[in-house]
DNA sequence: ATGTGTTTCAAACAGTCGTTTTAATGGCTT
DNA sequence: AAGCCATTAAAACGACTGTTTGAAACACAT
């Protein structure tokens, strides 16, 4: 009978967002990605899950030792090579400039927000998939972060932080570090709700390309950034 | 005998964060407010909930009919107040500036975000829940918004956007769209993860007073909102 | 063929969830 | 006093959760 449709049901091996041959850690890490993106770590269970993936339901345990071990493994796999590639790009950046010269503010922000976009490319249609699933790392409860993930982080930061010191020259750290705080928010929210924007711009010219969405923010973040510190009338 | 600390467990009305006397929903919308901030909607279990209350677990069924209608009177309590601050201050600000003239930018954006900032003064100590309740309203799955909020919301998004087209009117309505886009979350990420920058300004000058807070967040948007708009090469 | 280690499988575990039920209160009018 | 209503109370319901179990299936070496 029906072999057409994606039935979630029944079937030793239901149609499967993998390849049916890879490996079970690999199927069940893709099928994670899919489904966490569009609901959550916590409202997908583990039924759910080995069922869409067409392992056993015991597999996850198995193979990651549990269910929060399988979300950090998630999470990691396409946190890390983003942040490797953000230090990469500002290494370049500097070494271009020549170290100790500052690099241009656009340049040091896109080198922060390219790597979301051009890694969705890899696989086509996760697009969306991989927007919302970064927005949900960066704002979900307690900053759902595996602690492997830190360091490398925490080097971005710094990293960043320095570069921007020397874009910025006339602000004081505190004001940067605010506002790398605030250029964060700014990328969460189009990360987790780019498809309420696809639907205020639907009317008007086509959809927009990762390419258009990171110009715009970059104007934002970019003035933002720059913009004169208005005096804080506590000190002095 | 104990009756000095604030015990969890037993006791017919353990000391409640309401007054004792308080209606039962009262004390259960204070309690669910205190714990959706700071441990999420669905992380929160009623009994957790109705004990810290000190009402009985079939309360929150009986008075509001599903946890889900708990979680939505939670939010429409305050939610509805603060947009319509908001509204009120836009109207003393078009009045003041004349119908049909522009209003600074800066101003439309203070009228915008002062209503989280003034409205946390009420109870106290309740600003840091107060914050990240907003926060994880605004970014929660499904954006967990009642339906009864969605109109109230409608107005202020157009109201809005229309004040900001005559406050900038270089720029196309998408992009206004856009940035107010980029403008939500800044301040979600300030609500949600305010004490991530307290640990990072701790060193230096005490912590940061809401007031201090709201001219950061100012700077930064007011510049973003802004910026000139660097032609997309897609259209001419 | 035999043994070894890894992987899969169906089934059950103990626990929590939101909700419902039924009985026992309390205050109020008639 | 009795009767009625809204509220509270304790207990159980069924459904779901993540996890564990012990046996079956497998690949692959000896």
């Amino acid at each position: 009978m029906a072999s057409t449709t994606t039935r979630s049901k029944p079937g030793p091996r239901p149609a499967a967002p993998t390849a049916p041959d890879s490996s079970t850690q690999e199927r069940l890490l893709v099928a994670a990605e899919q489904l966490f993106a569009d609901q959550g770590f916590e409202s997908v269970s583990l039924r759910h899950l080995t069922q869409a993936a067409g392992v056993n339901l015991a597999a996850v345990n198995y193979h990651f030792g549990s269910k929060d071990a399988l979300i950090d493994a998630v999470i990691e796999r396409f946190v890390t090579p983003v942040n490797q590639q953000r230090l990469e790009n500002l290494d370049g950046l500097e070494s271009a400039h020549g170290a100790g010269n500052p690099v241009p503010l656009r340049d040091i922000l896109t080198a922060f927000f390219q790597p979301f976009l051009t890694r969705v490319h890899r696989s086509e249609l996760s697009q969306r998939l991989f927007f919302k699933l970064m927005g949900r790392c960066m704002s979900d409860p307690g900053s759902r972060l595996p602690e492997s993930t830190l360091p490398l982080f925490r080097a971005v930061a710094g990293r960043f932080a320095q570069a921007l010191q020397l874009a910025v020259p006339h602000l004081p750290q505190e004001i940067i570090f605010w506002r790398l705080h605030f250029t964060f928010g700014v990328l969460a929210q189009t990360l987790m709700h780019n498809e309420a924007m696809e639907q205020i711009t639907e009317g008007r010219a086509g959809k927009p390309s990762p390419d258009e969405i990171l110009a715009h923010i970059i104007d934002y973040c970019a003035a933002g950034f720059a913009a004169p510190h208005s005096a804080s009338d506590t000190k002095v």
